[in-house]
DNA sequence: TCACTTGCCGAAACCGGTTTCGGAAAATAT
DNA sequence: ATATTTTCCGAAACCGGTTTCGGCAAGTGA
């Protein structure tokens, strides 16, 4: 009767440590290291441990390890909700990405939200002090990141989705937005254009001025005099890409093609361009950066520098992962390259002295 | 010497329980009964030990608490991301909702991918082994959802976004789309449609059989005869949107307002339109569901049921956190109501013998 | 044959909290 | 003044693992 209710109310008994131990009639503590791959198990015991483990369905418990190893088996995001909303659409490639390489090592992932600075260091430092994860993966990287220097101090191991300033003792993954830039101004110098614009993001942001060297690089390698009259920064949503684009299409000798630093303000360009009665593809030429879907649905479809934000979240959380496993945090460092999908809005100049039969000789 | 290498090597001290206690001449025993409300304890040294511990910035371990608590404050969610990209655009404010809930209390989200049914059952199976979590919140609920059983079985709390047909032991929160739907007809039939189509999602889904039901609702209020030629599923992309929509306009005689189940499949009809020549807002009236930010973009912008998925979130998790502190799941279900946002996508019918004037004066 | 490794496992401490139990001191009742 | 209850805290067990240490048995060398 007594049996039955705590049955009833315990429901299915967890397997322990002990139990399998019993079972083998060996003790926990030989039970763990053979789990755990010491050396001073034969190799026939930790066999058996391992079979019997797997056939008892013997899963140990990851807090229960953790306050002895310290270790709590678990990466963390804090996933900023205040900004742009650019790069929301790459949060499930990208949580996908940290997933996989997370579960892979039979780790975990923690995620939180925050809308302001303050926000985000309280919920780091939660985490931390907490030990709900054992290290950061911080996306949005600033040119000068106070993250960084905080977490240094803590001791807190972390790394950067982008590069930063101040490398000491930081490990990163990051797209070399700079060289996207380069060709795109290469690629449409190619195609005729001589005065390019720059639509660039956010000059607080790392990247941003990486992929502002890219341009000015990409102008000097096709012997373009730089005009700093084309070029404007700040533009990360349509709507501020749409301004961005009127004000280039107002100046007196407007760009004939315009290179976006991001998506969004590119598909932003696609509104003020028609209201200034000019067409994309034709009076002006545009190559984004970042690959978002809506672009396959603009007309013409956006040419873009697309990113994959899946490998990213990989890299990231297997170099970290190694990183807290006791790797050299500057050992620890990527880049990868974004790839060019070139669709229907870069085209030749209309006014181009070169026409389209020239560009297909070409 | 030997001080400074271990100071040096260990870096800053935890503060753990047992300095509180020291700091205070007290036991460990009296500092965790007294930070964790018992009524055993003085209201005086509760106080006496709130402030020492904030003021030495104690925090305890989230895994050390849970060995003898066997609660880690912790929710769990397996997103999907092999489906239909429909929902993608709300993974960042879904999270961010769940997210709040969750921080408001000092717990936390530990997030995953799968990609495929086992894989999202392998997820959960190992989160809940090695109890990184306490319990779920489950997307993207099934009709007959084979998720429940097994919780069930499993003895995990859950909670589903979207209701069940097996309503036992089940807590939920979901917007009722069936309202909508209804009211989606309802706004159509008033402005003088009479055949009103309806693009569903797939059945597979509770949701999509609910909407359905809110659209015959609808069309019976309205006093209007369901044809079921006017009827499609199985649309939750702007292709398969663009495909149900060019299938409806091909008709002998078509519809003049189609309700979307969802708002990708709705802007997938744009491009049917432009396509058949016929101008949407004019020949073709659209009422779609979700709010996607994609909506305000097209033109005529997207009239549609906005879903608050910050708001789910939320509720989901405090819900949950109920749930898992004792709370009856049957106690803790909720809905809410999509809020209408009418735009430009739905007017009068072009051939209606009601013109502009009258539905001025209506 | 004896001393000395080496291989392998058990015993026990330990991690940092929570919770049960018992008892001393203070408060109340008799 | 004594008996009885309350109030409040300390002592110790406990949670489920990991890790250190020590020792027995078998193997090796002289």
């Amino acid at each position: 009767m007594v049996d039955q209710e705590i049955s009833a109310s315990r429901g299915i008994e967890r397997v322990k440590i002990s139990d399998v131990a019993v079972a083998l009639s060996l003790t926990k503590s030989t039970v763990s290291r053979a789990l755990n791959g010491y050396p001073d198990i034969s190799e026939s015991t930790r066999l058996k441990v391992r079979n019997e483990a797997r056939r008892m369905g013997y899963v140990p418990l990851s807090h229960a390890q953790a306050i002895k190893t310290g270790r709590v088996r678990s990466l963390g995001i804090v996933w900023r909700v205040d900004s742009h909303d650019g790069h929301r659409a790459f949060l499930s490639d990208f949580l996908d990405g940290v997933s996989r390489a997370v579960s892979a090592e039979d780790w975990s992932l923690t995620v939180s939200t925050a809308d302001s600075d303050i926000a985000e260091r309280t919920t780091l430092s939660r985490l931390l002090k907490e030990r709900k994860v054992d290290g950061f993966i911080l996306p949005r990287t600033l040119a000068d990141d106070p993250r960084v220097e905080w977490l240094r101090k803590e001791e807190a191991p972390f790394i950067l989705y982008g590069r930063v300033a101040s490398e000491r003792n930081c490990s990163w993954f990051d797209f070399r937005g700079e060289d996207a830039m380069r060709k795109a101004v290469a690629r449409l110098a190619e195609l005729g254009h001589e005065r390019i614009g720059f639509v660039n993001g956010d000059l607080r942001f790392n990247y941003a001025l990486l992929r502002r060297d890219g341009y000015f690089r990409g102008l000097a390698d096709a012997g373009i005099d730089p005009d700093p009259g084309l070029v404007l920064d700040g533009a990360m949503t349509r709507e501020s890409g749409e301004t961005a684009t009127r004000k280039l299409l107002e100046l007196e000798s407007p760009p004939t093609g315009i290179v976006f630093a991001q998506d969004m303000a590119a598909l932003g360009a696609y509104r003020a361009a028609e209201d200034s009665g000019v067409s994309i593809g034709r009076e002006l030429s545009v190559i984004g950066y970042d690959g978002v879907p809506e672009g396959a649905w603009a007309s013409p479809k956006l040419s873009t520098f697309a990113v994959d934000s899946r490998w990213a979240g990989q890299r990231l959380a297997a170099l970290l992962i190694d990183q807290i496993r006791g790797g050299n945090p500057e050992d620890l460092r990527e880049t990868g390259e974004a790839r060019f999908l070139s669709r229907g809005s870069d085209r030749p100049p209309a006014t181009s002295g070169r026409n389209l039969a020239d560009f297909i000789n070409l």
